[in-house]
DNA sequence: TGCGGTGCTTACCTTTTCGTAAGGGGGATC
DNA sequence: GATCCCCCTTACGAAAAGGTAAGCACCGCA
């Protein structure tokens, strides 16, 4: 697992936070679970384009982890997985919104390929 | 170099955002930038325990690409190179303010070992 | 004459991350 | 009865990130 460096002794909140933001999909992750407020997997799934299961099973376990991701089994069949931020996540996801508006005016000064749902930063 | 997934069209501005500030010591250079001003070579080297010239010069050359960081070369003997915060490089640590803050409250609630700087989140 | 300081670069290797493909157990659907 | 959906897990491998060590060109200092 990604255990050998996460959690390690921290310099400054900086990188507390990076640490827990870092990975490929936890940004649009959080971001999912922001806007829907509750998803099931194979939603998220779908809100992702190009995600793997097996990246989508990981991410989501560590932000479970680091308590930014609550995690509710309905015992049904089939079973019903539903994900939602926990209070830590909705206020890291605040403490997103100055970046993502930094992002969106870089993305903007590049020229770069804005995907439309950029226009909104992260939520 | 690292181009291969950098600068790639991005879904929201937070992955932008995250794409510039991914990367082990960048955090910590944006903050020395930001607390000195200016700052040569060495002088980084010696902020930065731990961090080898390799590392440091790779994530300076980067910074600059990206253009958060200056880099100014005196033609001197020795030579001087001194590395100070654009503009953007300035916005961007303003925009990494609240995730800062996020971070000591998190450091703070896992009891982590917190190194005395830390206090002060990133400036 | 040799060492240390300046600001890097290069080569090589390990660690971490990400992707691909497959399986699995149970139920519903065709 | 075959296939699809659900929510994953495992195994394997490639790519990226990071660390180690050495070298370089020049100079001041002892």
């Amino acid at each position: 697992m990604t255990r050998a460096s996460r959690r390690g002794p921290y310099i400054c909140g900086i990188e507390a936070a990076l640490d827990v933001v870092s990975g490929k999909w936890k940004g649009q992750i959080l971001w999912e679970l922001a806007v829907h407020g509750v998803r099931r997997f194979a939603e998220l799934r779908r809100g992702l384009p190009g995600v793997s299961e097996k990246m989508l099973a990981q991410h989501l376990r560590e932000m479970e982890e680091d308590g930014l991701v609550h995690r509710e089994v309905h015992a049904e069949v089939p079973p019903r997985v539903e994900y939602s931020l926990t209070e830590h996540g909705r206020t890291l996801n605040q403490a997103l919104g100055p970046l993502g508006v930094w992002g969106v005016e870089r993305m903007r000064r590049e020229g770069s390929e804005t995907v439309d749902a950029a226009e909104s930063s992260h939520g």
